[in-house]
RNA sequence: GCCACCCUAGCUCAGUCGGUAGAGCAGCGCAUUCGUAAUGCGCCGGUCGUCGGUUCAAAUCCGACGGGUGGCUCCA
């Protein structure tokens, strides 16, 4: 279903439609579920799509003339949209604030009602007779006589069976399964969470509908457990972390929205992290380039941006009679490099890395702290080898881009395969050599993916490596894309050994994506407990009168010349003002100096998980954390 | 962009029925020198997002605009 979505997609992008050729690239661009992953009809299934049709059972009685469209269980609960009609002023009416606490306490008196779910089967004129006056079941109901698609709208391979399930007084165009009778849900195992608007078929030009979001579990313990869970997702949530540390900040009031400042604690942090980056794309046989952060329009229409990327690009600049435009991508100022000059065969491959700053046309209400952002650095590379390099340079980019993930820590992720849609650019051949070398890689690497047949982009297929944030939204991070288009578009040749042009393969890849979703990512994975290493402060010394200072400093000043990054918390707080403050602002190492240690040339060591490690030697502390350091490790 | 909700001090928030602004933290000052997550006292700090309207009177009611949050994708 989302296949054949993105498959319509596709076929638009390659009448080079600018809107539909968003996937192009899209690094920053949070993806769209690729997985088939088909929710299990099991017992929480049935009982969260049973508690659809309880919610809309009370709504029509709070709202008798309200259109009901569709009401399906979703991963940790269930959702149902309505058509509320319109207002005596006409606009569309919408729920009360304190109407979702009524339509809950009526749910409870249905589900002690202990209803039966009733199922029968009807045919296409019944079902139409059965549900005048519900246009949007109308619309499904055609669809489903059309044998093309199901009750939500989406295609199916055979004309299904049009059934619907009663309880009560509400009857649903329906698949089913449900549970026996609505006694069966739990009263205190659901919770109406909130109303939204959403389009009707998710599709911006047809009504909005109100939609009411609503979990349920087995019991009220799951219920509880799932809503705790929603509050500590919360604490780690990047952007409340990220102010907490001062990390970072936007101010869409003057600065502008999507727009990052980097904050000297996150600055820090960033610069350790592509320092790090750089050195491994230096001793992994990458060249460094910098490019500008303009070019002009002629550059964007032979690249094919201003063809079909326009819509995620910045309104041109004029300068002397020119325009210019910011880029939205690196890529064509890496292939003019390459183009710069003749290459021959035994210069390949070339593999050029950009920590590129590039600019992209994001609407406003998608835009979510570091994660969704209109201004972003990704950590770009651009490959160009010959055809009979390639499987070797597929191998050695995704070891790399694993590499570089596990040096963050980083170890889960959902991987995909993005295979060649039904119309794309480039030699049959040549994708398919390319599918091959991509799936290949992915096996030798031992990394479990997902294909998504035809989900590639119409230039060439590609692999995605995705995270999770801390409330398992999945964000696309690397991205390793084969281009048949640009070496065309641009002409690139080498020389090859015959003496004659050759086209050489490109690939695209970033390997944390963006330097701003990949800090996204990376507080929620740690919730601001960062390795060592990327902390910007590693070492509280905390001296506990005045009287320790002076060995505090001495303390500092051997630490700093190993290397670690060091505070002399020298202010007249009691000490456990100091470990709290400290410990707040997560500082993996706390050394508590009082006489004592002064005077037996020790530091007492406290860990930022609460742990007392006790008296130590400096150089035993030192050794111990520039290990870490050097590990790379948590603490 | 669209729907809902929200916007009060640097931060987190309170503010009843419309009667003219509050707390904690942070900051600053003074005192305190303390053994592993908050020492005490004092001071400073607000055009209640902006503009307009209703009213004798607006943080509070209405409207527009700006900004934020969640949703609009999790469907099988």
């Amino acid at each position: 279903m989302l296949r054949a979505e993105r498959q319509v997609g596709w076929n638009r992008v390659l009448t080079l439609s600018p809107q539909q050729a968003k996937g192009f690239f899209e690094s920053n661009r949070r993806h769209i579920m690729a997985k088939s992953n088909e929710l299990p009809k099991d017992d929480l299934y049935k009982l969260r799509h049973s508690a659809a049709h309880v919610m809309a059972e009370a709504v029509l009685e709070l709202y008798p003339e309200a259109k009901v469209a569709i009401g399906p269980p979703i991963q940790e609960g269930f959702y149902y949209d309505f058509d509320l009609g319109r207002n005596a002023d006409g606009t569309a009416r919408t729920f009360a604030p304190d109407d979702l606490e009524w339509i809950e306490g009526r749910m409870r008196q249905i589900i002690g009602g202990r209803f039966p779910f009733q199922y029968r089967e009807v045919s296409a004129d019944e079902a139409k007779a059965l549900f005048a006056d519900q246009p949007y079941k109308i619309e499904l109901i055609e669809g489903l006589e059309r044998g093309s698609f199901d009750e939500y709208g989406n295609p199916l391979e055979e004309a299904p069976v049009i059934s619907t399930y009663k309880h009560d007084t509400f009857e649903d165009l329906c698949r089913g399964p449900h549970v026996e009778n609505t006694g069966k849900i739990p009263p205190d195992g659901f919770k109406l969470l909130s109303v939204a608007g959403a389009y009707w078929r998710g599709d911006e030009n047809r009504p909005m509908l109100q939609r009411i979001y609503g979990t349920a579990w087995k019991n009220k313990k799951d219920l509880k457990a799932y809503l705790d869970r929603l509050e500590e997702a919360k604490k780690r949530d990047h952007r409340k972390v990220g102010k907490e540390l001062d990390l970072y900040s936007s101010d869409s009031d003057d600065v502008g929205g999507g727009l990052i400042l980097w904050h000297p604690n996150g600055a820090l942090m960033r610069h350790l992290a592509e320092e790090f980056c750089k050195d491994e794309h230096l001793a992994h046989g990458y060249v460094l380039a910098y490019t500008p952060h303009i070019g002009r329009a002629k550059l964007w229409e032979t690249s094919g941006h201003l063809g079909f990327y326009a819509d995620n690009m910045y309104s041109p600049i004029e300068i002397e009679g020119q325009e210019f435009y910011l880029k939205p991508m690196n890529c064509p100022f890496h292939v003019n490099i390459f183009k710069s000059r003749l290459r021959s065969y035994r210069d390949l491959p070339v593999r050029m890395a950009e920590w590129g700053t590039v600019y992209r046309f994001e609407r406003s209400g998608v835009l979510h702290g570091l994660a969704r952002v209109r201004g972003f650095t990704q950590d770009d590379a651009h490959l160009f080898c010959r055809p009979d390099q390639m499987p070797a340079e597929i191998d050695r980019v995704l070891n790399f881009c694993l590499h570089i993930l596990r040096s963050f820590g980083f170890t889960e992720f959902n991987a995909y395969l993005s295979t060649k849609p039904e119309k794309s650019v480039g030699p049959a051949d040549q994708w398919q050599a390319a599918e091959h070398a991509l799936e290949e890689a992915l096996k030798r690497a031992e990394i479990p993916y997902e294909i998504d047949p035809g989900g590639g982009a119409f230039y060439g297929p590609k692999i995605d490596l995705k995270m999770l944030d801390a409330l398992d939204r999945e964000w696309q991070l690397s991205t390793i894309q084969f281009d048949f288009n640009l070496p065309e578009r641009f002409d690139l040749h080498y020389i090859g050994e015959d003496g004659q042009q050759h086209r050489p393969y490109m690939i695209h890849r970033a390997l944390l994506g963006s330097m701003e979703r990949f800090f996204a990512v990376l507080i929620e994975h740690y919730g601001g407990n960062f390795p060592v290493w990327l902390q910007p402060q590693q070492v509280a010394v905390i001296p506990i009168t005045d009287r320790n200072n002076d060995y505090a400093y001495q303390v500092q000043g051997k630490l700093e010349a190993a290397g670690l990054r060091v505070e002399v918390y020298d202010n007249s707080d009691r000490m456990q003002a100091k470990v709290r403050d400290a410990q707040l602002m997560k500082i993996p190492y706390m050394l508590v100096l009082g006489d004592r240690e002064e005077e037996a040339g020790m530091v007492n060591l406290r860990l930022r998980t609460g742990e007392r490690r006790g008296n130590m030697t400096l150089d035993d502390f030192l050794a111990m954390a520039l290990d870490v350091v050097a590990s790379k490790a948590l603490i």
